[in-house]
DNA sequence: ACGAGTGTATTATATAAATAATACACCAAT
DNA sequence: ATTGGTGTATTATTTATATAATACACTCGT
């Protein structure tokens, strides 16, 4: 099988353990639709050999995401997103951004930078970013 | 002596180790100007008792940022902000914000959130966080 | 029944990070 | 000289993370 779910992507260098990386992301393609209910998560053998991670490490990531009610194992096939799962609202997914906008916020702070600059920059940022 | 230094804070939980939280917030006081050159950073006793952390955790951050030649140590005095060290200019400070906003702008993509709607949120966010 | 595909348990090893308790070398003020 | 303040070295232990190599139980298509 294909589903290339390259998708996925890790710097394992980056403090953030890998497999709270990966259900980071995950949630965020349930939230956004990318991955729908019922949909299945790529196996773990295949995302291991395409990220060269250990198959373990994939297994806690999802082992995390079903014991959270996300995902749904099932026997022989593989993880299942949830059934009736829905895709979040645009204010839901806005929400997800708070944690990593607070720690955004925080660094102005210490860099003595005013809104007004940051804003710009942010825009800056965003025209080479974000479709 | 206090030098309350309740400037640092620290996450433990965050995944990021707690002595680059530390390096990386006095790197962001030295480039705004509230650390100068020659001040002192508070002591290795007084921020673990503060923080609650293991007082070889600080020394680990001071060490290397003394590595870096960003901080001098005095023996018997304590750890000194490099001579001759400028404020960033803005300009520099704000590339130091560079990581996070890429971190940000990558999640916003897998939440499919488009531009308008992530600066308009980020706006909304920082009246409240931002003076 | 077979084989290839699921996720997982197990055991072992390695590394980074953090803690803990001492002890040391140094400086400065008394 | 003594005391109390610096940072650091040392040794040991603990925890979380990640890897590695096997083995197992299950499902599906043939």
């Amino acid at each position: 099988m294909q589903h290339s779910s390259l998708l996925l992507q890790v710097v394992p260098s980056s403090g953030e353990p890998i497999y709270r990386q990966l259900m980071e992301q995950i949630k965020r393609m349930i939230a956004s639709g990318k991955l729908q209910a019922e949909d299945y998560l790529p196996s773990v053998r295949q995302l291991a050999s395409e990220l060269d991670i250990n198959p373990m490490t994939i297994s806690k990531a999802y082992g995390l995401l079903e014991s959270q009610n996300i995902v749904t194992r099932i026997r022989g096939k593989g993880m299942q997103v949830m059934k009736y799962t829905q895709e979040a609202t645009i204010e839901e997914r806005l929400e997800q951004l708070n944690p990593i906008m607070e720690a955004l916020i925080n660094q102005s702070q210490q860099l003595d930078l005013d809104k007004a600059q940051v804003v710009q920059w942010f825009n800056q940022q965003l025209e080479k970013g974000l479709k």
